[in-house]
DNA sequence: CAGCTTTGACTGAATACTCATTCATTAATG
DNA sequence: CATTAATGAATGAGTATTCAGTCAAAGCTG
């Protein structure tokens, strides 16, 4: 191997990785059956990534990057409240149903030990929690939704319905898109926010 | 030390492993250590368990039992549709909320692997969900609560805003106790049944 | 440009563990 | 005594991480 643009090992690493954790699992998998899939040497992968479990987070790390990315620009455009809490249960599905191995490890294998999804949780989800709770609290100042409950309680609860919809499109083994779903899950959580009689 | 009332053993090692899980998660967790806590010897496990992923089983089954059992003995008296359903929510925050080591394990140290994860949800998870959703279709029927959505999904996104409440209660430092949520919680998923206008 | 030097990305066998599991032995019991 | 629960030291399989060495390319020099 000559000098290859540097970079694209790093990348070849993390694809490997994703295949093979989300087949076996996060402790099944061995530092030696992700360097052989990257097709890359066990002593590389130390080149890019300090530990095995650093490769888990920098898996999610770049999938939540492209995530947030892809959800600001998006919900820019959106005039109001409740068109940017369409898009945003729209988006989840959508970005989560896009890639299964994806999918399996940041429903499944992520959520390994206390520490880490704490860890985890406090960070890069915390933000998207508090993105939600912003459109939540502008529907509720102009009237649009019910008032009686906190906004972060009413995040929390429309993000554990979209986060039970993505782990059981996971785990059914039935070929169904996630992205079928987004029609009932915003029929499910504007329902929950209109005003109490 | 020879012949002392069986059973009591294994009941002590469940014990001792959901508070050594529970601190340093499953992997993080030696044999050794959960024998050391319930008083016995490393080779004692291996009369009561087969391997060390039984005793997570266990750990599991037991909770889910008392869990089960205590629903169906609190849910017979109960009237209606709205009661009963008010009910399992106060449950499910009640009894999760009342052993943060045990939560700690079902919220997630089991969410391990997909394989465990996969038969776990398709047994005892699968039988809960079942449960809500009749109730709730039971609510439908009586036009109580709205029928444009399936009672099954409808059961699953109740079912994500309680594990939701439960993870972030595991994961949060500060010392509040689970149930007090429940009133939010009855509040959003009634609100989210009413019939559309 | 042709030889020479330097570089550092890459390799993969060797290391240095950790732990689940076993089983020969011990001791309580009826 | 015969039986059997219980013991805990020994085993050995499995694996994350290291590091001494390789070699293609870049830089240097006259």
């Amino acid at each position: 191997m000559p000098r290859p643009a540097t970079g694209r090992k790093k990348e070849a690493i993390l694809d490997a990785a994703t295949v093979e954790i989300a087949a076996h699992g996060y402790h099944g998998t061995t530092v030696a059956m992700i360097a052989r899939r990257a097709g890359v040497a066990d002593g590389t992968i130390y080149l890019y990534f300090s530990n095995k479990e650093e490769i888990l987070i920098s898996l999610f790390e770049r999938a939540m990057d492209l995530f947030t990315a892809q959800g600001a620009r998006e919900l820019a455009g959106l005039p109001g409240p409740r068109e940017r809490l369409v898009r945003i249960v729209e988006l989840h599905l959508e970005l989560v149903g896009a890639d299964r191995d994806l999918a399996i490890i940041t429903q499944v294998e992520l959520r390994h030990s206390l520490h880490f999804l704490d860890q985890l949780s406090r960070d890069r989800v915390g933000a998207y929690l508090q993105a939600m709770a912003a459109v939540i609290a502008e529907g509720q100042a102009c009237g649009l939704w019910r008032c009686d409950l906190d906004a972060t309680f009413l995040a929390k609860a429309v993000f554990g319905v979209l986060d039970e919809m993505a782990t059981d499109w996971v785990l059914s083994r039935r070929n169904t898109r996630l992205q079928a779903r987004a029609d009932a899950v915003v029929g499910f959580v504007l329902g929950s926010l209109r005003p109490q009689a």
